[in-house]
DNA sequence: CAAATAACCAACTAAAAAAGTTGGTTTTTT
DNA sequence: AAAAAACCAACTTTTTTAGTTGGTTATTTG
């Protein structure tokens, strides 16, 4: 498991959708105004998000995306991995062409700790932070109200 | 916390550290020739590490860097902290100068998912990688051996 | 004391990854 | 027919990471 700004951009995206596409599909034109990411970059975002079946998309004027999956089906750990193939944490991995074995002590810390933002990320579904339950200090049910009558 | 290669290149100097620098002060060219990584990015690396007093230096021949502290007084996320000076992890870190709520939202998550790592790696020794306690699969106690003859 | 060793330092360069741009096409609705 | 929006590929810019160059300073040893 990867952790870049891509991820984050990612899940950010996701989760206007996830609060904005109850009724209608979204379009990447309005979540470009409302997150600040630029069009084209959330195109190929959404390319791979689709591909990874974490979205539907609708065509056309009115179109744009929608969630695949109930917000509670959809987890961060899914749309990250989505959306950074995650390139191996560690050097040697497995193929054991680690000639120093430090090398391969260090894998495994690595790769353990990798596994253990893959579990907590796997815990926390769009539906979490609709909610903002899951998680740290709390943001408030008002800011979500002003986002859906934004 | 960030974490990239460079942190990863951190702990396996800092490990090979742990693991030779026993009896006499390691040399950098020492390290570098073990865990093939270019002299000068060590001397960058180590020079953020003797600021965060993970390590103290000793000039001269048969000079070099020792560990500052016991192997297991000297935890992982020290070592990348020393190295990755920790840029925020949030774009609106705190000065609420987000705009949108949605950043916030995911402010949390990223917080907290920082928090736990930072919580992982903090829990992990030196010690403890060369043991090769506290994690995962086992090198097992030859490899380490391999090490210390080599 | 001279030579060698190794830390220390700054500025530069190269490579890779991330982010954004451009200029389209295709599909669908109104 | 026109407009909206997905879809797509190739390119450019920016940022980060990694490595290079060319030194100086401190310390040890022959």
């Amino acid at each position: 498991m990867k952790l870049t700004t891509r991820g984050r951009y990612a899940v950010t995206a996701m989760l206007d959708l996830a609060i904005h596409g109850e009724q209608r599909p979204v379009s990447l034109a309005d979540i470009s105004v409302r997150q600040e990411i630029s069009l084209s970059y959330l195109e190929q975002l959404f390319a791979k998000l689709r591909r990874g079946a974490l979205v539907d998309s609708v065509r056309g004027p009115g179109g744009g995306y929608r969630l695949a999956h109930d917000r509670r089906a959809i987890f961060v750990a899914q749309i990250i991995d989505a959306v950074d193939e995650s390139v191996d944490v560690t050097n040697c991995q497995g193929k054991g062409n680690c000639h120093h074995g430090e090398v391969c002590l260090t894998h495994h810390l690595w790769q353990d700790l990798s596994d253990r933002i893959h579990d907590f990320l796997s815990g926390i579904s769009l539906a979490d932070l609709v909610d903002n339950r899951g998680h740290g200090t709390s943001g408030g049910v008002d800011t979500v109200q002003k986002l859906i009558l934004q």
